[in-house]
RNA sequence: GGUGCCAUAGCCAAGUGGUAAGGCAGAGGACUGCAACUCCUUCACCCCCAGUCCGAAUCUGGGUGGCACCUCCA
């Protein structure tokens, strides 16, 4: 398949490094707040990403890191810790705010039929690899101990600025409020491996190490985890865009110092979901969680949807409209599924050669998710038997994730339900009435009937088969 | 100030040189007393200007507008 590489700025195709085996890594969750859906969005899409690594055939070993410790506001010393500040929010330890976030991210994931990786390894259990990593650089003179800390020297690369061609004295240092550049760098962009001195005494994780007691930069924990279980030729790294810099570029630059050669092959970033006023993030404020769709009522998987009409490589503008829209168009999908007869015909493998193809091509072109859903409607509309349309939806949607078969199946149960259900004697006596004004063309008295059954908890429709009463759930 | 991305109907959105997918909403119709469901039909010269080409939404140059990143973010 031809995926885009933020590396090299092209579609490329997708090659591993071992034969039917891939490698991937994602960048997982800082556990101090509920993940927002535009958090989801970058997990949805690898996700999806994942899958058809899987479907085309590829045994997909994924790594993912949790973020309990070392994520600052900062990369210079007065930076504030993320989990810390979490904790103190909620007069929590730091501990139960890292499980309790943890927990919830994944209850989300779960929601939203984001499979969990292979691997799910919090940083604070990696804190052996993070000190030998760091005592590695240092041991091959890419890094430095200054002030306490232990920076790594960016002056000693060729080229540092991986992923987009800055010119040093061209970055704007202190764009976002609260940064202060850090004396104790040699250089600009040289970033903290481990932090020993630290404002903020209260920091309530720490371990010793060669440098003194303290704990790890953010950086660091990704480099460590991934070759701990990937080793060090890694085929994919995926994250949001706004990792590219400078976490990713502080990865590469870490790891490839370290192992001597080059380390990941493939940059998969998933662009931002906005809002009309710019990028929805925890640090401005009001953000969207999975938890408050479902109380205004949206599928979880209609957010899904939501995200998989758009491509992974543009931002996507959030709006309530949109989302209606989403979840319609869901709701249409399951029902035209649900119309198909499970008993219809034998799998026309010719016919459903042609809509196969689509999808994967789909696919293959750069993750077009957008053009695979369209795929979906393809196949509802093809001119081949029941039994073939189902089985090609079940095929794609094991990539997809829309729970399509299983939703149309959960209709289908639910409705033959409420057929057997008894309908109590004064209800069945007002539609009996009411079938017999209408006969009499007496509308006025049917309608008058209709909310009167309405109001015993009872809907009544004419479908093609008949009258058709149902208990309001 | 630097770097990068983007601009397609009311909304979302595909499209990577050959005459504008798909979804939502809307309109018309079939069905229905009405409504809902379902089905059918319908709905765009692609931000502006110039250029290359037989041919441009697609390529080039120049505008205009929007977004992101530049040590918090997915």
């Amino acid at each position: 398949m031809k995926l885009y590489n933020t590396l090299t700025h092209e579609r490329e195709e997708f090659v591993t490094h071992k034969p039917g085996e891939v490698s991937m890594y994602t960048c997982g969750p800082t556990v101090y707040h509920f993940a927002h859906i535009g958090n989801l969005r970058s997990y949805i899409m690898e996700d999806v990403l994942e899958k058809y690594l899987t479907y085309t055939g590829l045994h997909v070993k994924r790594v993912m890191n949790i973020t309990d410790v070392g994520h600052l506001s900062s990369d210079a010393d007065t930076g504030e810790d993320k989990m810390l500040k979490g904790a103190k929010r909620e007069h929590k330890s730091v501990m139960e705010i890292a499980q309790f976030y943890t927990d919830a991210f994944f209850a989300d994931c779960d929601k939203l039929n984001i499979k969990k990786p292979e691997i799910v390894q919090p940083a604070t259990g990696c804190i052996p690899e993070f000190i030998a990593l760091v005592q590695e650089l240092l041991d091959k003179g890419y890094a430095y101990e200054a002030g306490g800390n232990v920076y790594f020297d960016t002056a000693k690369l060729d080229q540092y600025y991986v992923f987009n061609d800055h010119d040093v004295e061209d970055l704007e240092v202190g764009v976002r409020e609260g940064v202060e550049q850090d004396s104790n760098k040699r250089n600009k962009a040289d970033f903290v491996l481990w932090f020993t001195k630290s404002k903020f005494d209260d920091q309530e994780l720490k371990w010793d190490s060669p440098w003194g007691i303290g704990y790890p930069g953010w950086h660091i924990e990704c480099s460590a985890i991934s070759m701990k279980y990937l080793g060090e030729y890694l085929d994919l790294h995926c994250g949001g865009i706004d990792n590219a810099f400078p976490h990713h570029t502080n990865e590469i630059a870490q790891s490839e110092s370290a192992i001597g050669h080059k380390w990941c092959t493939h940059w998969f970033h998933v662009h931002h979901l906005n809002t009309n006023s710019g990028k929805m993030s925890k640090s401005s404020g009001e953000f969207l969680t999975v938890s408050l769709l479902e109380e205004k009522g949206y599928l979880p998987l209609a957010y899904r949807l939501f995200c998989l009409q758009s491509h992974y490589r543009r931002s996507l503008v959030f709006s309530w409209e949109g989302m209606d829209g989403a979840m319609a168009a869901y709701q249409k999908l399951i029902a035209r599924i649900v119309s198909l007869d499970p008993a219809g015909g034998e799998f026309d493998e010719a016919g459903a050669a042609p809509l196969r193809q689509a999808f994967r091509d789909a696919m293959d072109n750069d993750l077009n998710t957008a053009l695979a859903v369209t795929a979906l409607y393809d196949v509802l509309k093809a001119e081949v038997n029941d039994c073939t349309k189902l089985k090609l939806l079940g095929e794609f949607d094991t990539v997809l994730s829309l729970n399509l078969l299983a939703e149309a199946e959960k209709v289908r149960q639910a409705s033959a339900a409420a057929a057997e259900e008894e309908i109590p004697a004064e209800v069945q006596a007002l539609i009996e009435e009411r079938k017999a004004a209408r006969k009499a063309k007496d509308f006025a008295r049917a309608d008058e009937l209709r909310a009167q059954i309405a109001a015993l908890g009872y809907t009544v429709e004419e479908t093609r088969q008949g009258t058709k009463v149902t208990r309001n759930s």
